[in-house]
DNA sequence: GCAAGGTC
């Protein structure tokens, strides 16, 4: 029994299975009791233990994560309650959410009983921020509480026990750190997405969802980088101006198979050195062995696994995406097969029994033998997994934490992704496979040609790791001196591709390497991308925007703010790292911040119309003629007091603001203008008492948030008799007139966008311009050639032009743009629009040889080789083919050429012998 | 209804 001098002592950890945990280690599982809590996840373990010798009783509960969330003050809560910009200095407070009263209520009330409150939560930057959020709630118990910190990077015997001799107390900057962070991102966050929501959400048709209503057009300093990585690579896509080069191709058979050699110089982009450099090879065919090299070479198994990853790897492998992946681990983890799957570290500690977790596999039926192969010290297949060099210092790598050949209720994507845990966990334990590398190079008349070719020698970890190969390519044996002639010689034409779009591991890699986001979050903010309709991802994951993802990045790029790239956040981290350090004041990295968004938000509120042009580009505004027609039916207003004749009805005008005007018009032009910043009116039953004669149907107005000043409601309910007082000031404020929109360029009929995204200078777009995709000129009068980062990047290589043709490729349209690059400036070709489709020809090639694409100057030595310039992506591009069979040319001289110069046209010599040549 | 960060 514990005596009076003991001390009762509370102790918390971030989640569940670290309480359970650190109970088992402290109390050597023994006398160790459990109990439940209020909540069902977080129970309550007890024991006995001592503390630097003093006799404590201790009890172990848990929290599940942050325990509080920030939010506004409760009247600046509700969308329509507030300016957006009101946001940056609106109160906010940190409150339990419904879901953790219950824990809330658990740690108040074992804290009265307690003296001592331990906190053991993750030792990182959240964690401190987490442990004050328990130390607040706890002391609201207890105001008496003696307050500590045990720091532990491992949940190890040896970690666990020193942490808690060696007590420290919470570390106040680091938790400051994280409030800095959290205000900001709710700040920025609430704010731009109101302001934006609410600005466009009504003004558009987003036909790409039939409940516009609740539409919600979110900002975040996470989701909007990882947004523009993705419109950023589509850009680069679109602005790629393929390029024609030229590369000599060899090929050789023998009793032992075939070796491709390929032209050392590799593409060359100038058609007359490359057809002059392969005259000569043509000419002095013998092909002589100049380096025969063979070496052993090691392929490693990768770095421990670690939640990036993991989720990069399950999308290569197995195409799950980063948020099913996470869901599947999770899983996999509560039912206890894997450890934690969401940790940075790559490297295990030296103390973790990394044979022992082998031993469990040895009993699988597929992998079994494998693991023990590797136990046997027999077998050299064993090795000390290497080191990452990350380590958060809190979790070790994802390892099989229990064997399974298979739990009962597992989907398929359970048994993939535990096989991957186990796989990649036995390949870091074993050796690199080996191989024997061999490159052969040859000489032809001057010019260098490579092969090479690859066997392995011993598999070793890719025995294990089948989600890895090595190619295998065998080359036929050549020793030095070697003279042969070649199979075939070839002059081949290729054009250059863009990137292709980035898949979910590519876009995993741009955030991690960024800063955006952390190993736990990084999924979210990919599937928010798609759940917000900004992105879409294909069959093979890869990521593009869609129609409103392009336009708000689009919009954000033309105001010239950077809020779609990941600086902000980079920024963010480094104050952070600052405040945590104590080099910084919290409240000074707040303010400073908040003033500098508040300004930028400000600024980009007043550039609304860019937001408008660029979702000009793409949707349709709502129609109000409709709405126009039903208010001008029935909504009478009142009876005119002019003609005393007809009715004053509500109508709404063709540019969109709201009037009261007699029926009997034009014979009686009786109106009531009213304010330019309603977006709806309705006339009511309710009569005004005050204005006569009567009677007088009141309006219930809402008016644009944006566009009255803060302190007026958006909902009024008003009176066009004249008594009505703020009526008459918004209309002093906002005018009657045109609002700024009505000065946007009119879209006219047939300017309809089809939903797909539609790149840059589309025919298809008919008058948009290339440059700045704006209406009423061209690429070539843009005014904002050399304003925006955009258009510089979509220009920066070719002009779009009017002009289209059908794609000979795939039927769909091509467009004609002039190159401007050294070589061919000024040249204009034809490159197909859609994405898929590579298909491009030069203008002059049409000219010259109808029916001939791409190859006109290839083929002006009669060449009747030729094909199109298709191929899928990925593919190496090789179209026209100028070869011939060598034992033939030898024998009969080179038919396609006629033997004459390629350089010259004389046939009395080889462009080798040309005089002309000065290459 | 808005962020991003914990975790169940």
């Amino acid at each position: 029994m514990p005596s009076s001098r003991t001390i009762r002592a509370l102790n918390v950890a971030e989640k569940p299975s670290v309480a359970k945990s650190v109970a088992g280690i402290l109390s050597q599982n023994q006398g160790l009791r459990v109990r439940e809590g209020r909540s069902r996840f977080n129970k309550i373990y007890e024991f006995n233990y001592a503390i630097q010798g003093q006799p404590c009783q201790m009890l172990v509960t848990s929290v599940t994560g942050h325990l509080m969330e920030l939010e506004f003050d409760e009247r600046y809560k509700k969308w329509y309650s507030c300016d957006p910009a009101d946001l940056y200095h609106a109160p906010v407070r940190k409150h339990v959410p419904e879901d953790k009263v219950d824990i809330k209520r658990t740690l108040q009330e074992e804290a009265r009983k307690c003296h001592w409150l331990i906190l053991w939560l993750d030792c990182d930057r959240e964690g401190e921020n987490i442990a004050f959020e328990v130390v607040q709630v706890c002391t609201e118990g207890n105001h008496q509480l003696n307050i500590w910190r045990a720091r532990f990077s491992a949940l190890t015997d040896r970690e666990i026990h020193e942490a808690v001799q060696n007590l420290v107390r919470p570390n106040q900057l680091f938790a400051d750190a994280v409030d800095v962070r959290q205000e900001i991102d709710l700040r920025i966050g609430a704010s731009f997405t109101r302001f934006q929501t609410m600005l466009l959400r009504d003004a558009f048709n987003f036909d790409f969802t039939s409940d516009n209503k609740s539409l919600v057009l979110s900002y975040g300093p996470c989701q909007f980088p990882t947004l523009g990585f993705v419109v950023e690579r589509y850009w680069e896509i679109q602005s790629h101006e393929p390029e024609e080069f030229w590369t000599i191709n060899c090929s050789h058979n023998s009793d032992e198979g075939t070796a491709s050699f390929t032209w050392i110089r590799g593409h060359m982009f100038d058609y007359t050195c490359a057809v002059i450099i392969y005259e000569m090879c043509v000419q002095e065919p013998n092909a002589t062995v100049t380096k025969v090299k063979q070496q052993e070479k090691l392929k490693y198994p990768p770095y421990p696994l670690n939640t990036i990853e993991l989720e990069k790897r399950a999308s290569r492998y197995f195409r799950m995406s980063s948020e099913h992946t996470m869901k599947v681990a999770e899983e996999l983890y509560q039912s206890g097969f894997i450890s934690y799957p969401r940790t940075e570290t790559d490297c295990f500690s030296d103390r973790t029994d990394l044979r022992a977790i082998v031993e469990e596999q040895q009993q699988h039926p597929t992998w079994g033998s494998y693991a023990q192969r590797l136990l046997d010290p027999g077998a050299g297949l064993w090795r000390n997994p290497s080191s990452g060099g990350h380590d958060d210092k809190a979790h070790p790598p994802i390892h099989p934490t229990k064997f399974s050949a298979g739990a009962s209720g597992w989907s398929q994507d359970h048994h993939k992704l535990y096989e991957l845990v186990v796989r990649h966990f036995l390949a870091c334990v074993s050796q690199p496979a080996v191989g024997a590398e061999t490159t052969v190079e040859i000489d032809i008349a001057g010019e260098l040609f490579s092969a090479s070719g690859r066997v392995i020698i011993l598999k070793n970890y890719l025995d294990v790791y089948r989600f890895e190969t090595w190619g295998g390519l065998m080359l036929p044996t050549y020793v030095f001196g070697q003279q042969f002639i070649p199979t075939t010689l070839t002059l081949d034409s290729g054009v250059t591709r863009p990137p292709p779009l980035l898949s979910e591991s590519d876009l995993l890699s741009c955030m991690d390497k960024a800063g955006i986001g952390t190993d736990a979050t990084m999924h979210d903010h990919i599937k928010k991308l798609l759940d917000r309709f900004y992105a879409t991802k294909d069959a093979n994951t890869r990521f593009s925007p869609t129609n409103l993802g392009e336009a708000l990045v689009m919009a954000y790029d033309d105001m010239g703010y950077e809020l779609w790239k990941p600086f902000l956040r980079s920024m963010m981290e480094g104050d952070m790292k600052a405040v945590g350090m104590g080099t910084k004041q919290k409240g000074e990295v707040l303010a400073a911040c908040l003033q500098q968004m508040k300004a930028c938000f400000l600024d980009a509120r007043l550039n609304k119309i860019k937001l408008f042009e660029a979702m000009d580009l793409f949707f349709e505004r709502f129609s109000r003629s409709g709405i126009e027609e039903q208010q001008t039916v029935a909504d009478v207003v009142r009876q005119c007091g002019v003609c005393q004749q007809s009715d004053m009805v509500l109508k709404r005008r063709p540019d969109g603001n709201f009037m009261v005007g007699c029926l009997g018009f034009p014979q009686c032009r009786n109106v009531v203008w009213l304010p330019g910043s309603i977006s709806e009116a309705a006339v009511t039953t309710n009569i005004c008492s005050s204005c006569s004669p009567g009677p007088v149907f009141m309006i219930q107005f809402k008016f644009r948030r944006l566009e009255i000043p803060s302190n007026y409601n958006v909902d009024h309910l008003g009176c066009i008799g004249g008594c009505d007082e703020t009526l008459k000031q918004l209309i002093d404020i906002c005018g009657t007139g045109s609002r700024n929109l009505s000065i946007l360029p009119a879209r006219g009929p047939g300017s309809t966008t089809p939903s797909g995204n539609i790149p840059a200078g589309n025919a298809r777009h008919g008058s948009v311009c290339g440059n700045c995709r704006q209406t009423g000129h061209s690429s070539n009068d843009c005014p904002q050639a050399s304003q925006s980062g955009r258009a510089r990047l979509r220009g920066m290589n070719a002009q779009s032009g009017e002009s289209s043709i059908a794609c000979n490729s795939c039927g769909a349209s091509c467009v004609l743009r002039t190159a401007n690059t050294a070589n061919n400036k000024g040249r204009r070709f034809y490159s197909c629009q859609l994405q898929e489709c590579n298909f491009f020809m030069w203008e002059d090639a049409i000219n010259h040889s109808a029916g001939v694409l791409s190859g006109g100057r290839a083929n002006a030595g009669g060449s009747a080789s030729s094909s199109t310039r298709r191929g899928g992506r990925g593919q190496t591009h090789r179209s026209s083919s100028r070869g011939a069979d060598m034992a033939s040319v030898l024998a009969t001289g080179d038919p396609q050429s006629g033997r004459r110069c390629f350089s010259c046209g004389d046939p009395s010599h080889f462009a080798n012998a040309c005089p002309n040549r000065g290459i």
